[in-house]
DNA sequence: TATGAATATGAAAATAATCTTATAAAAGGA
DNA sequence: TCCTTTTATAAGATTATTTTCATATTCATA
């Protein structure tokens, strides 16, 4: 997979409603799926599957603690710096 | 469209390597279709459907010039800024 | 080891994106 | 006006993504 295909394909994870507010929900700090499930509105089987995408892709990891998985951003200066540039108007 | 919607869309648009490498050669400066077709190998159609995606997302725009449609970065700066935030290492 | 809570996964249906071909539209020049 | 070049668009086939439901897995604890 080339640097071009890398890069589309982190872009394209961020690519979805749902997985760029899952981002900003982590900006403030790590949650664990149910969280995300119900801040977001969505089924748990779906919740599951976007940060799925997002850990394949390098933007979450996540560890278990006890019944719950907690996901956080990897980068989370990364994620911030990409937002600044995207949403600031110019 | 929120705003949340409005930036997952524009980075659903870059995130398509075709779309990410049109970009990429707009760095270095405006093309027309045709040079974007013969640049990147793909069909002048498919050329001209990932160009207007990204119209429509607002990362290029396009003035006429005679016969030929030259397309450029609306905001060079920022598509340099976040593939700089992209791949750089950490 | 059985149960319950939390999360992941498989499979199917629904939806959306992509690519191709064929053709239309726009503009310049003979 | 007719022809050529360039670009856009429509339509269809193909492929990929998303969502849902059902079920499996994982782990803690009774």
């Amino acid at each position: 997979m080339s640097r071009n295909e890398m890069t589309a394909s982190y872009l394209k994870a961020l690519g979805h409603p749902v997985r760029l507010m899952i981002a900003r929900e982590l900006i403030q700090g790590q949650k664990c799926v149910g969280e995300v499930e119900s801040t977001l509105n969505i089924r748990q089987a779906n919740a599951s599957q976007h940060l799925s995408i997002l850990k394949i892709n390098g933007i979450v990891d996540c560890i278990r603690k006890g019944n719950l998985k907690c996901y956080f951003l990897k980068e989370p200066e990364k994620i911030e710096q990409l937002l600044d540039i995207l949403e600031r108007y110019q």
